[in-house]
DNA sequence: CATATCTCAGATATACTGATATTT
DNA sequence: CAAATATCAGTATATCTGAGATAT
């Protein structure tokens, strides 16, 4: 899949092609689009050779910051912002991994615990090493242009209701 | 899927749990990630009652940006930043819903070219407008948000070798 | 009974790898 | 023959919808 580079920036040449404040959005579109693929790939890169996804190693992540290295896998699917059936079925990947395991609530009988195993509390360590040595695929990014892209996303989240201030 | 806003935002509460510099690059990829999460669903919500997807649009309007309305699906791979056989793919569903058709290269045997057809350039039209309703889902940002966000975008795709200035 | 939690079956979409046919 | 183009088969992943089981 790796290509000689384009002549010219096709988002910009898009954009031209588009009435005005619709370009605007557009490129802005676009642009998210490809930076989830640059991102996607540095991490995805990186996690294979442990057998994980960006979504399984953010399941094992937020398990691991986890107090008890446990969570209630409706829990887990407002955190990671996935579909119930989503969380069910990256836990049974992690569980066939060996990395997590189901356990009942201990008070409420309609919930189940995704608990962290030891294997995957050491695993989720590794693969955070080896996603940190990537950056995210954000090398080029400054500090400055990381707390923008933060502060403009955290924007979107907030409009799309994803918390509340 | 329409869930509670949590009552705190999740990507500033796992930041503090990360090393310093690797915090910052780690909020940074969750923010892409889940944006595009969000221009996804508008962009698809839109597209749904047309039969289109997203990949499906940006084919459709490739074509229709393009002189004869006919590009080399190698020529719309590259240009959209996708796989050969995602090319392959997308156009084997665009002819199947008759919004494209195959045609031989007039001089290279070795490529085909899609071309859209009377309905692929109406249902492009009508997609556009569809999507441009709803803004690619970025109604919260301002002009000069869409304009850094573009610029930083522009430096990761750079570094990527998207393409060369 | 209404709600919450989780699971399952089935359908859809996309991407990747590796191999292949054809043409340049 | 090497490179380019497109396809195909097979595999993996993730998503959603809709339905259903169980518990609160």
């Amino acid at each position: 899949m790796t290509r000689r580079p384009l002549p010219f920036d096709p988002i910009e040449e898009a954009r031209g092609r588009w009435d005005a404040g619709v370009g605007d959005a557009m490129a802005g579109a676009t642009s998210v689009m490809r930076a989830q693929q640059i991102v996607l790939a540095a991490v995805d890169g990186a996690l294979r050779p442990l057998g994980l996804t960006f979504a399984r190693y953010e399941g094992l992540v937020l398990l691991s910051f986890s107090r008890t290295g446990a969570l209630p896998l409706g829990a887990m699917g407002r955190r990671l912002m996935i579909h119930p059936t989503s969380v069910t079925n990256i836990v049974d990947r992690l569980e066939r991994q060996g990395l997590v395991r189901r356990v009942p609530h201990p008070t409420d009988g309609r919930t189940t615990l995704a608990e962290l195993t030891g294997a995957g509390r050491r695993l989720a360590a590794e693969a955070t090493e080896a996603v940190n040595r990537t950056g995210f695929g954000l090398g080029a990014l400054d500090a400055t242009d990381l707390a923008q892209l933060h502060r403009i996303v955290r924007k979107l989240r907030l409009a799309a209701g994803d918390f509340e201030e």
